[in-house]
DNA sequence: GACTTTAGTAGCCATCCGCTACTAATTCGA
DNA sequence: TCGAATTAGTAGCGGATGGCTACTAAAGTC
């Protein structure tokens, strides 16, 4: 092997057009819905696309996607994670070479339709995005459901007490797939995550249901072995 | 709430300088260790690097930090995933306002030593680093410990075939903390990652041990329910 | 009051998994 | 040559996990 020395090279930072890319994702008849923007230039490429701004000077991305989402939505999401730096291979409809993507959640509301460009989609129904938008809304879904068992995101769509059955709905909504009760409930009680209230909510037909708290509590942690999950390369 | 009109705002690029950042990591002495480079310049602020480099024009990242990676190792590594998108608020040694992570693993082979200011230093035994470095190496070992069990990372840092022993080492050392043999080989077993071949080996003492070949088969995918791992915000 | 609807629980049973305790095959040293 | 040491590999106990069916509970509807 010859001999290299990388570190003479000396590398110098070049720059590029770069973006931050939101995907807001909110509970929405019974599945996920995204925010989409119309686009302003009726004759754009692309008609509907991701909240994305440019970073300000020496803004942080964090920040930046944080000032993006307090933009569009008026209030902070509930829960805002970097998803990844998507770049060339995919076009960004502002040509930006490198987009650094964000996933937001947002509780449901159905007043927060005011913006008249902005519109939540079924994320089974999206229509034409540019390809690099299409991805950041594919990879937005997968990070939270990776991370939904490692973070409270799904309590944090809810209001401070809640039933067991909207937590669960959440839950479901999040993951894509109906889970079982009585295992979600067990499960729960296992993790020591909710206290109940005194609390009843009766809402239409059927028996009313306790109320819950969000109220974590300390366990030992469980080091488990190895999962071989999913491995298929 | 005002109405507001987020797409007519028009958002157009801003240039920023971006950097790629690799964490190549490698098993070395029954730990993690990490290559590091010397600063070419005695008086640099920061005198071990991590390998980076400049995207160049319209590379797109994985592309970028392949380059960089095959540069630095002379040959591509065994794995290479994006970590995360990190900017200011953490010092990057060439002032690059935003970085793009990724994490390599490199199989151990004490003859990559050669590169004379290259140096593979034990994770848990680093110099002082660029901030911004620091983090990446701590995020680089999240990940790998992260998707090891979703991703066959660790039969990528072994030869075509290996010993049941040895691939439990490369694991307890991904993950930094011991296995039970018994358990371990039983997940295994049950998940049909391996086969095995028909040679074995016999190395010092004991008994010899069966070789084995990396060789998924397809398995129903047995969709859990809800785990509600580590929460703890 | 019967029926429907939603909340919540009991408990069976298969699997998972940590662990102890073994057996097997080799080298080393007396 | 024959233990002792060392590494490979397995058996199987027993507790925890988790999917599922089948129940009970409390409300509204007709």
């Amino acid at each position: 092997m010859r001999e290299r020395s990388i570190a003479a090279q000396r590398p110098s930072v070049r720059a590029v057009t770069a973006a931050i890319d939101l995907a807001l994702l909110t509970p929405r008849d019974g599945s996920l819905a995204v925010l989409l923007l119309r686009s302003a230039d009726a004759r754009a490429r692309d008609r509907w696309l991701l909240p994305w701004d440019a970073p300000r000077h020496e803004e942080p991305p964090d920040q930046a996607a944080m000032r993006l989402a307090r933009g569009v939505l008026g209030v902070p999401p509930a829960a805002l994670e970097q998803i990844a730096a998507f770049g060339n291979g995919r076009r960004h409809p502002g040509e930006a070479q490198l987009s650094v993507s964000f996933v937001g959640l947002v509780p449901h509301n159905p007043a927060a339709q005011s913006a008249d460009n902005a519109l939540w989609v079924d994320i089974e129904q999206l229509p034409l995005l540019a390809p690099r938008h299409r991805a950041i809304v594919d990879a937005a879904v997968d990070v939270v459901r990776k991370r939904i068992d490692q973070s409270p995101l799904a309590f944090r769509l809810l209001p401070p007490s809640f039933t067991l059955s909207e937590l669960q709905a959440i839950y479901e909504l999040l993951l894509g797939r109906p889970l079982h009760k009585a295992s979600f409930r067990r499960a729960l009680q296992a993790a020591l995550l909710v206290e109940p209230t005194d609390e009843w909510r009766s809402e239409g037909r059927g028996r009313p249901a306790q109320l819950y708290r969000y109220a974590p509590r300390r366990r030992r942690g469980t080091r488990r072995g190895v999962r071989f999950d999913l491995i298929a390369d």
